[in-house]
DNA sequence: GCCCTTATTGCAAATCATTTGCAATAATTA
DNA sequence: TAATTATTGCAAATGATTTGCAATAAGGGC
């Protein structure tokens, strides 16, 4: 069982929660999806399996996982008011957001801790957490602008 | 005259748009306000001069500046659904908010680029744009919760 | 397996930041 | 100065997320 699955039921164990029908069912999607659904996203793929799933389980859930860090949301910039959700993993990474299909990519970077001390060091700040979001065209979506540009230039 | 006035003058100008009192006003306020508002926030300031002065105006102007690409908007994780604004500085910045105190310090580094073009290498992804928030306690916070600590050691 | 307690659900209504329709107002320009 | 129409203020709408509440169902004890 993954991660995420076995440190949800030992949480619920701990606070005497309880393992409900929709939370294995979310948790599971949450697990071995490659994505970061956003709350609509997930109630659209969980309902095939439970029709009768409610959204507000679906962020119930999201929130209680958020609250146990095991799950993080994020909005970008693309999507102003619209939260994706994203099962944290064991390492800090951040995002790629294609502005034109909105898919995410995450990436890894070594380089954010030069740039969290380089700050801490000037300002007399502590940083606990850091978060980069970049914005570009995805390497499809960019194949696509080029076939446009050149449909463009021929037609 | 600043440059954010200048400019709004003059794409005013080219687009046949009006320059209204109202508009004049939050300018000046985002031209000399070294700090990131909130839309409530800068409407709050805004009617000192003009209390009639209403908040989807304050949205529209806010609106049409981001859209001319001199003002930007963003969304913290501190405060998930509220924006604060930003008049658009010549050079490319990053945001810190202080956890306790919700403040926000703008930072500068050169080290972003580097991970851009870390990320298109290895992705194949054309990045445009990008952007780094930093969370944790600012200097004064910080004094704060050692003093506490000391206070709870003490007590 | 069945009962009891109460955590969790589904539903509908509430929130809250932001947006929009519209009639009234005020910048521009002729 | 008048005419045109961009912009405003107001109230109502929107849309993601949250919440109150009665109904349901986990999980512990018998």
């Amino acid at each position: 069982m993954s991660e995420l699955i076995s440190q949800a039921y030992e949480r619920l164990r701990s606070q005497g929660g309880r393992m409900t029908n929709q939370r294995r069912l979310l948790l599971s999607i949450l697990d071995s999806l490659g994505e970061h659904p956003t709350a609509e996203e997930l109630l659209l793929i969980a309902r095939k399996q439970d029709p009768d799933l409610n959204l507000s389980t679906v962020y119930r859930t999201l929130r209680w996982l958020e609250a146990e860090n095991l799950v993080s949301a994020r909005l970008f910039a693309e999507e102003r008011r619209q939260e994706r959700f994203d099962a944290v993993l064991p390492s800090e990474h951040h995002h790629f957001m294609c502005t034109n299909c909105k898919n995410v990519i995450e990436f890894d970077t070594e380089l954010l801790v030069d740039i969290k001390s380089q700050f801490q060091d000037s300002s007399g700040a502590s940083v606990s957490m850091g978060s980069i979001v970049l914005y570009g065209l995805c390497p499809s979506c960019r194949q696509g602008s080029v076939a446009q540009e050149l449909d463009r230039e021929v037609g």
